[in-house]
DNA sequence: AAAACAGTAATAGTGTCTGTTACGCATTCT
DNA sequence: AGAATGCGTAACAGACACTATTACTGTTTT
Protein backbone atom coordinates (compact mmCIF):
# COMPACT_ATOMS: atom_id res chain seq x y z
CA UNK A 1 0.00 0.00 0.00
CA UNK A 2 1.48 2.86 -1.10
CA UNK A 3 1.20 6.94 -0.49
CA UNK A 4 -2.49 7.81 0.91
CA UNK A 5 -1.74 11.10 2.07
CA UNK A 6 -3.80 12.41 -1.03
CA UNK A 7 -6.99 10.64 -0.04
CA UNK A 8 -6.44 11.64 3.73
CA UNK A 9 -6.14 15.36 2.24
CA UNK A 10 -9.19 15.18 0.47
CA UNK A 11 -10.67 13.16 3.25
CA UNK A 12 -9.89 16.32 5.73
CA UNK A 13 -10.66 18.87 3.72
CA UNK A 14 -14.19 17.91 3.45
CA UNK A 15 -14.24 17.29 6.63
CA UNK A 16 -13.51 20.95 7.23
CA UNK A 17 -15.82 22.01 4.43
CA UNK A 18 -18.71 19.79 5.77
CA UNK A 19 -18.23 21.89 9.12
CA UNK A 20 -17.41 25.16 7.88
CA UNK A 21 -16.79 27.64 9.75
CA UNK A 22 -16.67 25.44 12.75
CA UNK A 23 -12.99 24.80 13.64
CA UNK A 24 -11.79 21.28 14.29
CA UNK A 25 -8.89 19.92 16.31
CA UNK A 26 -6.21 17.31 14.47
CA UNK A 27 -7.21 15.13 17.28
CA UNK A 28 -10.44 15.05 16.14
CA UNK A 29 -10.05 14.70 12.59
CA UNK A 30 -7.97 11.79 13.59
CA UNK A 31 -10.57 10.00 14.89
CA UNK A 32 -12.76 10.27 11.34
CA UNK A 33 -9.84 9.03 9.52
CA UNK A 34 -8.90 6.95 12.17
CA UNK A 35 -5.38 7.53 12.59
CA UNK A 36 -2.73 9.70 14.73
CA UNK A 37 -3.40 13.55 15.30
CA UNK A 38 0.19 14.02 14.17
CA UNK A 39 -0.17 12.65 10.59
CA UNK A 40 -3.09 15.14 10.52
CA UNK A 41 -1.45 18.00 11.51
CA UNK A 42 1.38 17.08 9.09
CA UNK A 43 -0.93 16.73 5.65
CA UNK A 44 -2.63 19.95 7.55
CA UNK A 45 0.83 22.07 7.90
CA UNK A 46 1.48 21.56 3.93
CA UNK A 47 -2.06 22.62 3.42
CA UNK A 48 -1.72 25.55 4.88
CA UNK A 49 1.25 26.74 3.38
CA UNK A 50 -0.17 26.33 0.14
CA UNK A 51 -3.28 28.66 1.61
CA UNK A 52 -5.66 26.41 1.99
CA UNK A 53 -6.54 26.50 5.65
CA UNK A 54 -5.65 28.06 8.97
CA UNK A 55 -4.60 26.75 12.61
CA UNK A 56 -4.85 28.47 15.71
CA UNK A 57 -3.07 26.86 18.95
CA UNK A 58 -4.88 26.99 22.42
CA UNK A 59 -8.37 26.55 23.59
CA UNK A 60 -11.01 26.32 21.62
CA UNK A 61 -8.36 26.46 18.53
CA UNK A 62 -8.07 24.15 15.74
CA UNK A 63 -8.11 23.98 11.80
CA UNK A 64 -10.03 26.63 9.60
CA UNK A 65 -11.02 26.04 5.77
CA UNK A 66 -9.76 29.29 3.88
CA UNK A 67 -10.44 28.22 0.36
CA UNK A 68 -14.01 27.54 -0.97
CA UNK A 69 -14.40 24.50 -1.44
CA UNK A 70 -15.43 24.81 -5.00
CA UNK A 71 -12.26 26.56 -5.79
CA UNK A 72 -10.01 23.54 -4.47
CA UNK A 73 -9.27 20.91 -7.15
CA UNK A 74 -8.32 17.53 -6.88
CA UNK A 75 -5.68 18.54 -9.13
CA UNK A 76 -4.44 21.39 -7.50
CA UNK A 77 -4.62 19.26 -4.45
CA UNK A 78 -2.36 16.42 -6.21
CA UNK A 79 0.32 19.10 -6.72
CA UNK A 80 0.32 20.07 -3.37
CA UNK A 81 0.59 17.31 -1.36
CA UNK A 82 2.17 14.64 -3.76
CA UNK A 83 5.11 17.10 -5.35
CA UNK A 84 7.03 14.55 -8.16
CA UNK A 85 5.80 12.30 -10.74
CA UNK A 86 4.18 9.34 -10.92
CA UNK A 87 6.60 7.83 -12.82
CA UNK A 88 10.37 6.58 -11.99
CA UNK A 89 13.09 6.79 -14.25
CA UNK A 90 16.13 3.93 -14.02
CA UNK A 91 17.39 3.55 -10.56
CA UNK A 92 20.85 3.37 -11.60
CA UNK A 93 21.94 5.97 -14.47
CA UNK A 94 21.71 3.46 -17.98
CA UNK A 95 24.84 2.68 -19.82
CA UNK A 96 25.56 5.75 -22.29
CA UNK A 97 27.58 3.61 -24.36
CA UNK A 98 24.68 2.01 -25.46
CA UNK A 99 23.19 4.33 -28.12
CA UNK A 100 19.69 3.51 -26.69
CA UNK A 101 20.62 3.85 -22.87
CA UNK A 102 22.34 7.25 -23.87
CA UNK A 103 18.91 8.52 -24.99
CA UNK A 104 16.40 6.63 -23.25
CA UNK A 105 15.48 9.68 -20.20
CA UNK A 106 15.54 11.91 -22.88
CA UNK A 107 13.19 10.18 -25.11
CA UNK A 108 10.97 9.32 -22.09
CA UNK A 109 10.89 12.58 -20.28
CA UNK A 110 8.23 14.38 -22.10
CA UNK A 111 5.92 11.29 -22.68
CA UNK A 112 5.84 10.49 -18.68
CA UNK A 113 5.10 13.98 -18.32
CA UNK A 114 2.47 14.37 -21.02
CA UNK A 115 0.84 11.71 -19.19
CA UNK A 116 0.77 13.00 -15.63
CA UNK A 117 -0.77 16.21 -17.01
CA UNK A 118 -3.72 14.68 -18.69
CA UNK A 119 -4.13 12.80 -15.17
CA UNK A 120 -4.13 16.01 -13.56
CA UNK A 121 -6.57 17.36 -15.68
CA UNK A 122 -9.07 14.77 -14.98
CA UNK A 123 -8.59 15.75 -11.18
CA UNK A 124 -8.73 19.33 -11.91
CA UNK A 125 -12.51 18.59 -13.01
CA UNK A 126 -13.13 17.47 -9.74
CA UNK A 127 -13.31 19.92 -6.66
CA UNK A 128 -13.84 19.46 -3.12
CA UNK A 129 -17.19 20.45 -3.10
CA UNK A 130 -18.15 17.52 -5.70
CA UNK A 131 -16.49 15.05 -3.42
CA UNK A 132 -18.23 16.20 -0.42
CA UNK A 133 -21.74 16.25 -2.30
CA UNK A 134 -21.24 13.02 -3.92
CA UNK A 135 -20.17 12.13 0.17
CA UNK A 136 -23.00 13.18 1.52
CA UNK A 137 -25.23 12.00 -0.56
CA UNK A 138 -24.66 8.37 -0.46
CA UNK A 139 -24.91 9.06 3.32
CA UNK A 140 -29.05 9.54 3.03
CA UNK B 1 12.99 5.95 -5.45
CA UNK B 2 9.99 4.53 -6.83
CA UNK B 3 9.12 1.57 -9.02
CA UNK B 4 11.44 1.72 -12.35
CA UNK B 5 10.31 -1.41 -13.87
CA UNK B 6 7.76 0.71 -16.14
CA UNK B 7 10.65 2.60 -17.14
CA UNK B 8 12.87 -0.69 -17.60
CA UNK B 9 10.38 -2.44 -19.49
CA UNK B 10 10.43 -0.22 -22.67
CA UNK B 11 13.74 0.03 -22.41
CA UNK B 12 14.58 -3.29 -22.65
CA UNK B 13 11.94 -3.32 -25.32
CA UNK B 14 13.59 -0.79 -27.17
CA UNK B 15 16.72 -3.01 -27.60
CA UNK B 16 14.80 -5.92 -28.70
CA UNK B 17 13.38 -3.90 -30.93
CA UNK B 18 16.33 -2.47 -32.32
CA UNK B 19 18.02 -5.87 -32.84
CA UNK B 20 15.32 -7.52 -34.10
CA UNK B 21 15.24 -10.30 -35.06
CA UNK B 22 18.24 -11.11 -33.67
CA UNK B 23 18.23 -12.14 -29.93
CA UNK B 24 19.86 -10.60 -26.74
CA UNK B 25 21.00 -12.37 -23.45
CA UNK B 26 19.66 -10.93 -20.35
CA UNK B 27 23.28 -10.40 -19.28
CA UNK B 28 23.63 -7.90 -22.55
CA UNK B 29 20.69 -6.17 -21.62
CA UNK B 30 21.51 -6.03 -18.29
CA UNK B 31 24.59 -4.33 -19.07
CA UNK B 32 22.91 -1.41 -20.73
CA UNK B 33 19.92 -0.97 -18.28
CA UNK B 34 22.99 -1.33 -15.44
CA UNK B 35 21.59 -3.82 -13.50
CA UNK B 36 21.63 -7.29 -12.43
CA UNK B 37 20.44 -9.41 -15.26
CA UNK B 38 18.20 -11.71 -13.22
CA UNK B 39 16.22 -7.94 -12.54
CA UNK B 40 15.96 -8.11 -16.29
CA UNK B 41 14.67 -11.94 -16.07
CA UNK B 42 12.08 -11.20 -13.26
CA UNK B 43 10.97 -8.39 -16.08
CA UNK B 44 11.10 -10.10 -19.50
CA UNK B 45 9.08 -12.88 -17.29
CA UNK B 46 6.22 -10.84 -17.23
CA UNK B 47 6.45 -9.53 -20.43
CA UNK B 48 6.55 -13.04 -22.14
CA UNK B 49 3.33 -14.07 -20.32
CA UNK B 50 1.72 -10.85 -21.73
CA UNK B 51 3.53 -12.68 -25.25
CA UNK B 52 5.22 -9.95 -26.00
CA UNK B 53 9.03 -11.56 -26.24
CA UNK B 54 9.82 -15.36 -26.03
CA UNK B 55 12.92 -16.70 -24.67
CA UNK B 56 15.23 -19.89 -25.44
CA UNK B 57 17.87 -21.34 -22.67
CA UNK B 58 20.94 -22.94 -23.96
CA UNK B 59 23.88 -21.74 -25.95
CA UNK B 60 23.18 -18.75 -28.47
CA UNK B 61 19.74 -18.50 -27.12
CA UNK B 62 18.37 -15.14 -24.86
CA UNK B 63 15.34 -12.82 -25.39
CA UNK B 64 13.23 -12.07 -28.82
CA UNK B 65 10.81 -9.59 -29.70
CA UNK B 66 7.36 -11.32 -30.63
CA UNK B 67 5.46 -8.20 -30.94
CA UNK B 68 5.60 -5.68 -33.23
CA UNK B 69 6.95 -2.23 -32.09
CA UNK B 70 4.38 -0.64 -33.47
CA UNK B 71 1.95 -2.37 -31.85
CA UNK B 72 2.95 -2.09 -28.30
CA UNK B 73 1.20 0.90 -26.73
CA UNK B 74 3.10 2.36 -23.70
CA UNK B 75 -0.44 2.35 -21.80
CA UNK B 76 -0.72 -1.37 -22.67
CA UNK B 77 2.77 -1.93 -21.20
CA UNK B 78 1.94 0.17 -18.27
CA UNK B 79 -0.85 -2.36 -17.27
CA UNK B 80 1.37 -5.10 -17.83
CA UNK B 81 4.27 -4.06 -15.34
CA UNK B 82 2.33 -2.14 -12.89
CA UNK B 83 -0.88 -3.79 -12.03
CA UNK B 84 -2.87 -1.85 -9.75
CA UNK B 85 -3.96 1.72 -9.15
CA UNK B 86 -1.86 5.08 -8.85
CA UNK B 87 -4.22 6.12 -6.19
CA UNK B 88 -3.98 4.75 -2.81
CA UNK B 89 -7.00 4.68 -0.12
CA UNK B 90 -6.64 4.83 3.64
CA UNK B 91 -4.38 2.63 5.33
CA UNK B 92 -6.45 2.26 7.88
CA UNK B 93 -10.16 2.08 7.35
CA UNK B 94 -11.90 5.38 8.32
CA UNK B 95 -14.35 5.98 10.96
CA UNK B 96 -17.56 3.94 10.19
CA UNK B 97 -19.29 6.40 12.83
CA UNK B 98 -18.53 9.83 10.72
CA UNK B 99 -20.67 10.71 7.71
CA UNK B 100 -17.68 11.70 5.39
CA UNK B 101 -15.55 8.73 6.76
CA UNK B 102 -18.17 5.92 5.99
CA UNK B 103 -18.67 6.90 2.63
CA UNK B 104 -15.09 9.02 1.52
CA UNK B 105 -13.32 5.57 -0.36
CA UNK B 106 -17.18 4.88 -2.46
CA UNK B 107 -17.12 8.70 -3.99
CA UNK B 108 -13.51 8.71 -4.70
CA UNK B 109 -13.19 5.33 -6.28
CA UNK B 110 -14.46 6.02 -9.95
CA UNK B 111 -13.07 9.59 -9.69
CA UNK B 112 -9.77 7.82 -9.31
CA UNK B 113 -10.66 5.32 -11.32
CA UNK B 114 -10.89 8.11 -14.30
CA UNK B 115 -8.00 10.35 -13.56
CA UNK B 116 -6.01 6.90 -14.10
CA UNK B 117 -7.98 6.33 -17.34
CA UNK B 118 -6.65 9.57 -19.00
CA UNK B 119 -3.18 8.96 -17.77
CA UNK B 120 -3.29 5.48 -19.53
CA UNK B 121 -5.29 6.67 -22.47
CA UNK B 122 -2.42 8.97 -23.09
CA UNK B 123 0.57 6.58 -22.75
CA UNK B 124 -1.61 4.79 -25.41
CA UNK B 125 -0.98 7.03 -27.87
CA UNK B 126 2.46 6.07 -27.84
CA UNK B 127 4.27 2.82 -29.02
CA UNK B 128 7.74 1.27 -28.40
CA UNK B 129 8.23 2.11 -32.33
CA UNK B 130 7.37 5.59 -31.31
CA UNK B 131 9.92 5.57 -28.29
CA UNK B 132 11.95 3.97 -30.18
CA UNK B 133 12.86 6.59 -33.61
CA UNK B 134 12.82 9.47 -30.49
CA UNK B 135 15.79 7.82 -28.96
CA UNK B 136 17.58 6.55 -32.11
CA UNK B 137 17.14 10.20 -33.37
CA UNK B 138 18.51 12.38 -30.86
CA UNK B 139 21.41 10.02 -30.91
CA UNK B 140 22.78 11.28 -34.29
C1' DA C 1 30.22 -33.87 -22.63
C1' DA C 2 30.80 -29.02 -22.08
C1' DA C 3 29.34 -24.45 -22.31
C1' DA C 4 25.83 -21.02 -22.34
C1' DC C 5 21.77 -19.17 -20.71
C1' DA C 6 17.08 -18.96 -18.79
C1' DG C 7 14.19 -19.83 -14.31
C1' DT C 8 13.75 -19.15 -9.66
C1' DA C 9 14.30 -19.13 -4.71
C1' DA C 10 16.46 -16.83 -0.92
C1' DT C 11 18.48 -12.96 1.18
C1' DA C 12 20.30 -8.42 2.16
C1' DG C 13 20.14 -3.57 1.76
C1' DT C 14 17.80 0.73 0.88
C1' DG C 15 14.26 4.02 0.89
C1' DT C 16 9.61 5.62 1.84
C1' DC C 17 5.70 5.98 4.51
C1' DT C 18 2.83 5.56 8.62
C1' DG C 19 2.29 5.54 13.42
C1' DT C 20 3.72 6.99 17.95
C1' DT C 21 5.85 9.40 21.78
C1' DA C 22 7.58 13.43 23.66
C1' DC C 23 8.17 18.08 24.45
C1' DG C 24 8.07 23.09 23.56
C1' DC C 25 5.24 27.06 22.42
C1' DA C 26 1.04 29.80 21.79
C1' DT C 27 -3.57 30.92 23.10
C1' DT C 28 -7.72 31.00 25.71
C1' DC C 29 -10.36 30.71 29.89
C1' DT C 30 -11.03 31.16 34.79
C1' DA D 1 -1.42 34.73 36.82
C1' DG D 2 -2.04 29.98 36.19
C1' DA D 3 -4.13 26.04 34.17
C1' DA D 4 -5.84 23.79 30.25
C1' DT D 5 -5.95 23.14 25.40
C1' DG D 6 -4.06 22.42 21.02
C1' DC D 7 -0.61 23.25 17.42
C1' DG D 8 4.62 22.50 15.74
C1' DT D 9 8.08 19.48 15.27
C1' DA D 10 11.77 16.31 16.21
C1' DA D 11 12.93 11.59 16.94
C1' DC D 12 12.22 6.87 16.47
C1' DA D 13 10.22 2.34 15.39
C1' DG D 14 7.86 -0.72 12.42
C1' DA D 15 6.00 -2.11 8.03
C1' DC D 16 6.38 -2.50 3.33
C1' DA D 17 8.02 -2.30 -1.43
C1' DC D 18 11.65 -2.48 -4.46
C1' DT D 19 16.33 -3.36 -6.18
C1' DA D 20 20.41 -5.96 -6.21
C1' DT D 21 22.86 -10.11 -5.59
C1' DT D 22 24.10 -14.96 -4.94
C1' DA D 23 23.35 -19.57 -5.83
C1' DC D 24 21.51 -23.37 -7.83
C1' DT D 25 18.67 -26.12 -11.27
C1' DG D 26 17.22 -27.25 -15.86
C1' DT D 27 17.47 -26.84 -20.82
C1' DT D 28 19.53 -26.25 -25.26
C1' DT D 29 23.18 -25.84 -28.49
C1' DT D 30 27.85 -26.84 -30.01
Amino acid sequence: MVNCRFTVAIHVLCLLAAQHPRTLTSEFIAGSVNTNPVVIRRILGVLRKAGLVRSQPGVSGGWGLVAKPESITLGALYQIVRPGTVFAMHSQQPNVLCPVGRNIQRGLRLHFQKAQAAMEAELDRITIADVLEDVLETST
